[in-house]
DNA sequence: TTTT
DNA sequence: TTTT
């Protein structure tokens, strides 16, 4: 009923895009989340699966790669299926909806050309008005720009 | 760049409905949230205002009630702006994007014909296509339903 | 470097509650997680394995049950280990430093003698003064309470 | 009974540290959190206060500073109280239990020295054993660490 | 199977 | 009152 996860880690490869035989994008990649500090010294990971869709899927695949400090959130989802020897296996992976990375680029003109959101703020969003699952977290508002500090506000 | 709270808490009163003077719906409703039990006894709790828009604003108004123990998940926002009296102003409230009540209903037959959402769940969410800050937690694809652990899956 | 998960579900069966060698109390259950309502009508669900340790394992085997409604919040943990057959297995599992369930017990008299944090909100919290990892996100003072709207507060 | 935040933003200040009259460190500072980009062009952001309180007020202090991409996880508390005027005031601010900071530092020597958790992760966390609210999100067993992969784990 |  |  509420399922809800937010990482920061580092991927541990370049994304992997492919496309479903209906031709939907889905990248997926590992996140390597470092545990907190242990006095042993040795350094502990969570090694964490990400899926993505659609447009963010192929946005992610271009612009994150290994090694890329990255925060993602997204809901954990536990999948049950048999594998091609008949097998049940259990996978988890978490199925991301944001996806922002938080190191500058290496300034290797990949991102030369790019809007704000990459060139200041560095994140991905799917805040995309063409997506079936777009998620708006500024103005809730379909046309013109309303400031909700308006005197005409109702509140 | 990331601003997630999730609360859980009971309403302090019926959630207000209003209508911008474009018509589009907003409500608010202040959240009680218990603070962890403190050896003083006494019964501390953060109050904290909640603001929903448009579709998921008339679905929190009409099932959500003074009392309710209630989930929530959106982001903090800050505003600022001068009153009446030409004084700066300065207001924290969640802006929800999910809300969802906990407990059972009083049963008093409001809920009656309601889909599985609310007669098994209770949970309201923004999931409506027509919404333009629609999020779709659940299957990301458009149309037919497709079942990601499909053979034909590229992963 | 970061890694939070919050939970709402249901538990699928009563936790088990075991022992290490050297005494330490540790609790494993199941949460049925309910996903966003699927047009499809059925009813899909994450089953997330949650794993707690010392004084809040034996808190939590004392109270939660099969099919009570439960919050958790916690860390993923993605464990690699190799079985008894000498194969590699992964595991996923929540480690979870905050429980509480959130509907009234079925008044079995189980819970009779309790104090406010049962009888009254109902939530296991880790808040254990003697526990190494306890968590106390109340008052974050050692000995006498403080209020922090004081006078004396530095701001 | 459930109240958790997590930001991603910078600091529009260095943090203000002081003590209260027993001594107890205490640490403020301003996180601006810049909203999803808007197709307004404009840069909103949401200034949200975070307080932290004793040894992770010293820490923070120490570290932070203005400019810094920070990562904080807590719980948002609305205190009421009346300032020397009278009149009532309402304040909200986040109670951090978790600072990290994301970005390198500006590598100029501050920083030299530092344990690993600074030179290599550059997080910040309670984990005090002396603290009475310390959390550790890491290993939970108080003396010598155990591997939970052990083959005397009960489960 | 893994990142800094 | 504000950060990049």
């Amino acid at each position: 009923m509420l399922n809800r996860i937010i990482l920061i880690g580092r991927l541990t490869a370049d994304p992997e895009l492919r496309y479903t035989p209906q031709g939907t994008a889905v990248a997926r990649f590992t996140l390597a989340v470092n545990r907190p500090y242990t006095n042993q010294g040795e350094n502990e990971a969570d090694f964490i699966d990400i899926v993505v869709w659609q447009k963010l899927a192929e946005t992610a695949a271009q612009y994150l790669k290994k090694g890329r400090l990255t925060a993602v959130e997204g809901r954990l989802q536990i999948r049950n299926y048999e594998n091609r020897e008949g097998k049940r296996v259990r996978v988890a992976e978490v199925v991301a909806d944001s996806v922002r990375f938080l190191d500058r680029g290496e300034s290797n003109g990949t991102n030369s050309g790019q809007g704000r959101s990459f060139a200041d703020d560095r994140h991905i969003d799917i805040n995309d008005d063409e997506l079936p699952y777009s998620r708006r977290n500024n103005d809730p508002f379909e046309g013109g720009h309303i400031d909700i500090n308006d005197d005409d506000l109702p509140f």
